[in-house]
RNA sequence: CGGGGUGUAGCGCAGUUGGUAGCGCGCAUCGUUCGGGACGAUGAGGCCGGCGGUUCGAGUCCGCCCACCCCGACCA
């Protein structure tokens, strides 16, 4: 990608209430853009990283043997009636009426949707187990959107819903999916501490939200240092000592990355989901879901990977592979034998954002520092017949040859 | 929804006791520059968030509304 062509547009300044440093970040390197309070634009390099982050899920989850579907984010009232839903969630719903008066709603999650999806077909215990996902877009009537891309009102959710002949073949399955997120995460570069929370609105007895410290977080949770036990302190109710090791826990501020619930048959009761067991029985099928916001966790990579320059993507995650930087943009040859390792890279594979502006040094530099591409290769006079190499994440810079860079590059990747 | 704050050029901001609108950046053209957000010259760009009031006169004073941000309850 020519980055004279490229619709991205750095900001110099950015204004004084954007305060966490996603905001401010995912701002001034023009990733994302306010449509209205809680509801943005991703921009050609917000949207690039957000697919990174939703395909390493996705293969995460397709592990666990999810099946990937596409359920509607426009609902009817009905099916939320026989949840019981519609009023308790009222907040987060939005509901509004179409032309033939019939309520309606935005779907906040979607439990209802595939429960009443998933009785359609499910008859016997020779169905099950079955996992069952998406990656769509909810909408959420907060009280208040805050943090940038931390809690907005429309946002790309992953959800998975897990359904089971019993709670035996459930509970193997959440510690599954337990690890799976744990996998995402780690392949996100960030480090998570799972803690015991409480099921809120969704429902069920047992859940588990995946916390990542952090000074931007809402949350406050109670850690053990030692062996990584922690809870949501809204659940602790005066216990402030780890269960396992007897150490006093710490509180934490913390983002909530995850949630992954044990639903049980609540669903599947009310919404009439059950299944002939081998026994010739009717059983209520049960179930688990399990949430990861997308865009917030791209926000929680640039709250955790970032320095006062700028973003530093982890390369699993980053919108391109290599930031390509010609500084002397005017000068034939140097132009010429930049175009030409560009073409390079482009055919060996790499996604490679090239800086053919027309601009100082000075700009390219701080823009490249900003926007935060792992990878970054310069070429100007300077560096004769030579590139320097320099990754993001540290400051140290090689001269190489042309054939030397391919190389190391095929290596790195 | 309660509390606090902010709305003036694309972005960031000034604007005095009410007197007809400014700075920086960016944008356009030209020239000189080019390794850490270069410099000069010229130029374009405004319903001062909206409606109503006070006044000879309102960006400025008063009232109502709207939008956005921050703190609280809620959430991925």
């Amino acid at each position: 990608m020519f980055q004279s062509k490229f619709f991205a547009k750095t900001l110099r300044d950015i204004p004084k209430e954007a305060i966490t440093k996603n905001h401010q970040l995912l701002l001034k390197g023009c990733y994302i853009n306010q449509l209205i309070s809680g509801v943005w634009t991703l921009n050609p390099l917000g949207l690039r990283v957000l697919k990174k982050i939703e395909s390493i899920i996705r293969e995460e989850i397709n592990n666990i043997g999810g099946q990937e579907i596409f359920m509607p984010a426009l609902q009817p009232r009905e099916l939320w009636g026989r949840s019981g839903r519609w009023e308790k969630m009222d907040p987060p719903l939005f509901k509004f009426k179409d032309r033939h008066d019939k309520w309606l709603t935005l779907g906040s999650t979607h439990e209802e949707v595939v429960t009443d999806l998933a009785a359609q077909y499910v008859k016997s215990y020779k169905d099950l187990p079955l996992a069952l996902y998406q990656i769509q877009n909810k909408f959420r009537n907060e009280m208040r959107s805050s943090g940038g891309l931390l809690r907005v009102r429309e946002f790309v959710m992953k959800d998975l819903y897990s359904f089971h002949i019993n709670k035996e073949d459930l509970d193997q399955y959440y510690e599954k999916a337990k690890q799976a997120y744990l996998e995402i995460y780690k392949r996100c570069s960030l480090k998570v501490i799972p803690v015991e929370a409480s099921s809120g609105t969704i429902g069920g007895n047992c859940s588990h939200e995946f916390m990542v410290l952090s000074g931007s977080g809402e949350d406050k949770i109670a850690v053990c240092e030692k062996c990584n036990w922690g809870a949501n302190s809204e659940i602790l109710k005066g216990k402030y000592f780890c269960p396992h090791c007897g150490r006093e826990l710490q509180a934490a501020s913390s983002i909530e990355a995850g949630h992954i619930f044990k639903l049980g048959a609540i669903y599947s009761e009310k919404m009439g989901l059950s299944f002939m067991d081998a026994d010739g029985k009717q059983k209520p099928v049960i179930m688990g879901c399990y949430g990861i916001g997308v865009g917030r966790l791209m926000a929680i990579i640039v709250e955790c990977l970032s320095d006062e320059k700028g973003i530093v993507w982890p390369k699993s995650v980053a919108p391109f592979d290599v930031h390509l930087l010609c500084l002397d943009t005017k000068d034939k040859d140097i132009n010429k034998k930049t175009t030409e390792i560009y073409n390079n890279l482009i055919e060996a594979g790499f996604d490679v954002l090239f800086d053919d502006r027309d601009e100082s040094a000075s700009v390219k530099l701080k823009d490249a520092d900003l926007i935060g591409i792992p990878t970054r290769l310069v070429i100007s006079q300077k560096t004769g017949n030579k590139v320097e190499y320099k990754e993001r994440a540290n400051s140290k810079i090689e001269l190489l040859s042309a054939d030397e860079i391919s190389q190391k590059l095929k290596r790195e990747a």
